[in-house]
DNA sequence: TAGATTGTTAATCGATTAACAATC
DNA sequence: TAGATTGTTAATCGATTAACAATC
């Protein structure tokens, strides 16, 4: 099921629909918009019980974009805390609201003195030393983790005894969790760029390019056996 | 069929693999390793033809690498350029080799004067309004979007009529290639992280929170039909 | 040769689409 | 009331898993 994949586009498409002040929409109409059969439409929204449509009118738009905000946790005044304040991370601080709406960013961590004590945007930015007594103290939700590759696990570890409860990982590895239910969303840049790429790739007629086998490449190993 | 995005992540892993040495791997272990069934894995590995592995043996870390890397068209010396010279935008910059492994960025394109001329990690910054011609003279590949909302569509479009192959969209927008066959890969922040958000409200069952209804929600509009 | 493991065909599972009675 | 459109059940489609003959 890719429902979850979907929610938040739903969501974008009402919040721009009631910015019209398109008062309601049919789930043909919205699949029209969308490219989705009205079908899929229905089928998701009837999984959040029969408060959605009204059978003979549609979807009321601003009904619909409350009740979305509301399943995808947007006004249950989650925090967050971000560990890595680089320039990925002072992006993200720097579109936070825009990014993490209804969110709030208590907090930055980073290992480099010269930014430590400092305030990025308005927020401030701690030791990552203080980081698991922070977020167990103050019951943090959730964890942006931009820090190198390296230091990715690690600080996953103190983060999952801390009992965060998500984290959105945009390093570069599979950062593991354990036994514990934390969940985890990545951003992994390398892979959405080459599966571009590949498209590419699968697609180029280009003489020399793509279609052209690249060279012999016997799967016997030359280390024996 | 998501082999698509499995395809990067099997990159990934036998890149790592091929630097602890390993020489050869079975889709047994191999599964063990990623999460993965043996099965969906020599299923997807047999959608290249026969080349892949060898009955009895697994399959050859460096060879699979190998055509691995082809098949994602890292090695076509593809070219790509920036639209958007922002934070975010020289943040891609910057990490453009790790994260696009094999691809030549020509160029970097902005409208702000007070970068246009200037040059980002090595990367020159041009003028949007050569954009055009830069890409059809110079028959690059793929275009990374980093540009502000408002101005995507128009970019695109751009983009589209210069015979750009492919976009990567950092935009919040769901951007349109009309008739084209531009491939478009969508890194949308917001709709990752209340993916994230989602789960955490689903599972939340804290007093007060996830779990209780957001109150009311009539459906029917005050408008009156 | 015997053991291991592939590529591939068949079976299963889950997600999408179609159809339609219920209802505004 | 008649037309429109929902929520939901059944049918279809596609992707994942299991099984196994082929092969190193």
């Amino acid at each position: 099921m890719n429902l979850i994949r979907r929610l938040p586009r739903y969501f974008r498409t009402f919040c721009d629909l009631a910015e019209k002040n398109v008062p309601r929409i049919s789930s043909r109409q919205l699949g029209r918009i969308m490219d989705l059969t009205a079908s899929q439409i229905r089928q998701d929204f009837s999984q959040f019980g029969e408060l959605f449509g009204l059978p003979g009118y549609g979807y009321s738009v601003q009904s619909v974009r409350n009740q979305l905000r509301t399943i995808l946790g947007m006004d249950q005044n989650y925090s967050a805390v971000l560990i890595g304040a680089g320039k990925l991370g002072q992006v993200l601080i720097g579109n936070f609201t825009a990014v993490a709406d209804g969110y709030h960013l208590c907090g930055a961590f980073d290992s480099d003195p010269a930014v430590i004590g400092r305030s990025i945007s308005g927020c401030p930015v701690y030791d990552v030393q203080e980081l698991g007594t922070f977020v167990e103290s103050n019951h943090t939700d959730i964890a942006i983790l931009t820090v190198p590759s390296h230091a990715a696990q690690e600080v996953t570890d103190c983060l999952v005894n801390a009992g965060i409860r998500g984290i959105w990982n945009f390093t570069n590895i599979e950062i593991s969790t354990g036994e514990s239910d934390t969940a985890v969303e990545n951003i992994h840049f390398s892979d959405s760029f080459l599966a571009l790429s590949f498209v590419l790739a699968r697609t180029d007629k280009t003489p020399g390019r793509g279609t052209e086998p690249a060279g012999p490449a016997d799967p016997r190993p030359a280390d024996g056996l």
